[in-house]
DNA sequence: TGCATTAATAGAAACGATTTCTATTTAAAC
DNA sequence: GTTTAAATAGAAATCGTTTCTATTAATGCA
């Protein structure tokens, strides 16, 4: 899948334009989260011109056809990375160096069990995020979040 | 705990002002989370003179301390709520009438002891949260999110 | 290949939730 | 009471994010 990135872009009714391309190259490359802000500075290496509401657009646009997701960081700013890991899991972010690492354990399952037997409700979306401190940080004299 | 906010503030050694303890009225008396700005209407049916800015500061305080929870919203906006149950849970949030319901269950025990396994990294904090439709919203024609 | 259609974009501008700032007031300790 | 430090009001600023409109580009089809 995310070796065409056409193709991923075609399957969402999304026009294949360079710029779509370009930010999933971008966070492809990365192991760590992104914000709008960031993306476009890399974005302003490779584009003469290239506006700030672009990327946003496209970052959400991308995000609601799920081929990248957000983080909900305590900061409350946006921040977007793309997973490699295609089957259902959840991640642990780091807050000092930001890496994004699988949890490959979810408790979603029995989660939408009980909130279907006991709430009745409809689930429309669950949040699974550990933030922490990553081994690698954790050795750090500072941690600078 | 909750029968005696003056208490509670002062275990977070917090000054106890007739303001804060308002706001942890409001929140208690109410099934459904609320934005700030909506306590600080709230607020001003009490107070003659009430800063919106003393709403966010306090409440910031509030959650900071552990007393009220904060939500995690797709409209990326800030809302609170008081939660009665103590132990440690999680909740449904329902999109449309707001109602938070707890979830007594939590994968957080295993979704940590993973963590620090397979992450050997140091977890600060998680997010377990369900959102959607409540049983009496989803019997509604419309649901207004 | 060229044309028509519709989506995507740039750039400027607006927006608005949240935070900051400073002078004033108030809670609390003694 | 007096003192001290925290809390507050009110105005103002901040700044991440979204909206708006004219222009450009991608796509589908002749």
């Amino acid at each position: 899948m995310f070796n065409d990135f056409p193709l991923t872009l075609k399957k969402l009714n999304l026009k294949i334009t360079p710029k779509r391309v370009a930010i999933l190259e971008i966070l492809m490359k990365e192991s760590v989260f992104l914000s709008p802000e960031e993306i476009w500075q890399k974005m302003k290496r490779q584009f003469v011109k290239i506006g700030l509401p672009t990327v946003y657009r496209n970052l959400e646009e991308l995000s609601e056809g799920n081929i990248i997701s957000k983080v909900n960081h305590p900061n409350r700013q946006l921040y977007y990375y793309l997973c490699h890991n295609q089957t259902h899991h959840h991640h642990f972010i780091c807050l000092s160096c930001r890496k994004v690492e699988d949890i490959n354990l979810c408790g979603a399952k029995e989660v939408e069990e009980e909130v279907k037997k006991k709430i009745k409700g409809k689930v429309l979306s669950h949040i699974l995020q550990v933030n922490g401190l990553c081994k690698h940080c954790l050795k750090k004299k500072t941690h600078e979040i």
